[in-house]
DNA sequence: AAATCCACCAACCGCATTGTC
DNA sequence: CGACAATGCGGTTGGTGGATT
């Protein structure tokens, strides 16, 4: 795949957007949607790349940004997702309206980081368990950015980057998801009832080390589960966040561990 | 009042993924 | 099926303004 040059070889205008381009570039969107990024700014008669275009589209002038602080409950949620997912920025931006990648992205590393390592010697101190003791062991190394403790690659690149603790057990679901956590461990047993023999977690577990492709019945089992996923949990959407490639992962682990 | 530090956040960069021919 | 273009994504940078010395 070629790289497009960048702005400055092509003599496009960078850094800070100003009121005027804001305005151009707002009012050809509205007027004929962005299709494709990488003409637009020609046809709108700006001396900006696409990617600058749609990237001050998508973190500032989109109509439907919500701007302002981010409420307490806000931040919760995105601490919730954190630890379900990771730095995957743009997932956990999909489950919260209004709020943009970059935005979340911002929070997490100038406010929230610290909040969490404050919640954590605060608890330390005070020898009280705290429910974000988990939260802190994956802020302060950052486990989540490559899936490392997984061994690296598994089937998809979405799987990547979870490391997160969910299982039929686990903690990081407690606060807001029992009841996704019930529905999540039915659609997995129905999911792979029938479809595990007696070598499937030999060959998870070897795939997995081995840092290998699954096999075709891991891989079945990955399908039926997410599908099963999509019609029996609401909130859990399939909207192509990714959330479920970790979700049934990890409960896939959490299953095998319980089993042995 | 000036200098320095620090936090915040918009924007950029480069790689990955997806789509198209 | 491979090459290329377009888009998406996450990490990082740099400008700005407020706080502190």
């Amino acid at each position: 795949m070629g790289r497009a040059p960048c702005c400055e070889k092509m003599g496009l205008k960078k850094g800070p957007w100003t009121p005027d381009e804001d305005r151009i570039l707002i009012n050809y969107v509205q007027h004929h949607g962005h299709g494709n990024w990488r003409r637009l700014p020609k046809l709108a008669g700006l001396l900006r790349c696409g990617k600058s275009c749609r990237l001050r589209w998508t973190n500032y002038l989109r109509p439907d940004i919500k701007r302002g602080n981010f409420s307490r409950e806000e931040e919760d949620t995105i601490i919730q997702l954190h630890e379900m997912l990771g730095n995957r920025w743009s997932a956990i931006a999909a489950r919260l309206p209004g709020r943009t990648d970059n935005e979340i992205k911002n929070v997490w590393h100038t406010h929230l980081k610290k909040r969490l390592r404050k919640e954590h010697e605060a608890a330390v101190l005070d020898n009280v368990p705290s429910k974000r003791l988990v939260t802190m062991s994956h802020t302060n190394n950052e486990p989540h950015a490559k899936c490392e403790s997984h061994g690296g690659p598994i089937s998809s690149p979405q799987t990547q980057q979870s490391s997160s603790s969910v299982s039929l057990s686990s903690t990081t679901t407690e606060d807001n998801s029992g009841n996704d956590n019930k529905c999540i461990k039915e659609a997995l047993e129905d999911a792979i009832s029938g479809l595990i023999d007696e070598n499937f977690w030999s060959e998870l577990v070897s795939s997995d080390d081995n840092n290998s492709a699954m096999s075709d019945d891991f891989l079945a089992v990955s399908s039926e589960f997410q599908s099963s996923l999509s019609s029996n949990v609401g909130p859990w959407d399939m909207n192509g966040s990714g959330m479920v490639d970790c979700f049934w992962y990890d409960l896939l682990k959490g299953a095998e561990l319980a089993d042995v």
